[in-house]
DNA sequence: TCAAACGAGAACTAAAATAGAACAAATAGG
DNA sequence: CCTATTTGTTCTATTTTAGTTCTCGTTTGA
């Protein structure tokens, strides 16, 4: 179904997604592919789409997304973690399939995501809420995004990047102590978070405090 | 229904699929079946395709895809299909449970639920959303509840029912015309229906006048 | 022994890949 | 808001790789 380059540029894409969370630029696929012109790329993602390997926003930059990978044979891991990557992927000719995320605790708890891990809580998100890569869920501690509609005790389903861009959603971790879930603002040397409730303020960090810890993909509220 | 060297190829066809990702070309099926011209090769996949054993892009160079296997290779012993289900009851998969709820179209379009309806178009929903009982999903169609968190695009569970208490938000629906998504309200003979958006005002209705259709279960919302 | 399937080879056509450049659109940052 | 920069699109040209079509001869199994 695909061309070797198609299947080397889809690799790249689908690194660089689950690594960096950005989408590489024309630019950044053609040094990998070792090509001296990006108009070779161009084609290239017009195949993988084509195929439906992959989706793009029209008129967006770095809006690239795999949507499937070739079905390659990898001997199956006997139980599936959260945190091997690829397997998250839907693979050609699948069903909807749901994945339990890890529930990582309360958010803006003061607390390190990482030490509140519990691997054994587990929540169970709608399948097209994890596109790829590794994921995980905390439940909302406070009002501080409230109108960005993230109420008290929703579940957020985050996915796990160390970068983002400006304007999106992300788990910020500050000096290896607080997560807190803002909105980024990076500038210069300096990065705001911003919440979405005027009665917090947005705080100003040296970029080097603040560690991002994944990004926003979904949101889940129960009503009883 | 497949000739010997038919099958052989298409069990190369499918080894290097799975392998490698990448369509082998004709020079390479070629070698593998040890020809020394690919006219042969031509011929044999004419013939997988027209008996539907693989499919090709049209004009595309390396766009093979196997659809269907003979028998004997048919079991794959990680495929797991959902055998069940005719209508939407629990399914299971290796995950965990997930529902399959209908989805129903747009709320606030002005259109009556059921005549939007089609079964076809379902969501996959965490199963700890929906309790027990009836659940369909809609889609939300512009702000008039943001101030509830429930945004323009989010997806909204719905439980079926026919009457709720007052504060519960619920779909109703008005002269068996206009559904809407709104907070309930009942004052005696009259019905209001409360929006969660100061610019929006609070329509009253004679009792008999509202039908509920159901009762706010859970919302999902995708970032991306 | 006849028809269908297979094999070889060559000539031809089509698609994929590479490169470069000019241009347009989106984005970052003041 | 404006400007500079980044990013994406389109075009043209050339080379390489891949697929099609033909003819003719051979094998094979009912």
């Amino acid at each position: 179904m695909l061309t070797k380059k198609q299947y080397e540029l889809l690799k790249f894409i689908n690194k660089r997604l689950n690594q960096v969370g950005i989408s590489p630029s024309f630019d950044e696929m053609k040094v990998a592919l070792n090509l001296k012109s990006k108009s070779g790329i161009h084609r290239l993602i017009t195949g993988l789409e084509e195929r439906g390997y992959i989706r793009r926003l029209p008129h967006r930059a770095r809006a690239l997304e795999v949507i499937k990978l070739p079905k390659i044979e990898q001997e199956r891991p006997h139980k599936r973690h959260f945190n091997d990557n690829q397997n998250n992927l839907n693979t050609e000719n699948e069903y909807g399939k749901h994945l339990n995320v890890p529930l990582m605790g309360k958010i803006a708890a003061g607390m390190p995501i990482e030490a509140i891990s519990d691997p054994s809580n587990t929540i169970d998100v709608p399948a097209h809420m994890t596109s790829n890569g590794e994921h995980y869920a905390l439940k909302i501690d406070g009002d501080s995004m409230i109108e960005a509609g993230i109420h008290h005790e929703d579940t957020v389903v985050i996915k796990k990047c160390d970068q983002a861009e400006n304007g999106s959603i992300i788990v910020a971790l500050i000096d290896n102590q607080d997560a807190t879930l803002k909105l980024l603002q990076k500038k210069g040397n300096t990065v705001e978070l911003v919440p979405a409730n005027k009665n917090y303020e947005t705080q100003i960090f040296e970029a080097d405090r603040v560690k991002i810890q994944g990004k926003l993909a979904g949101l889940i509220r129960n009503y009883r």
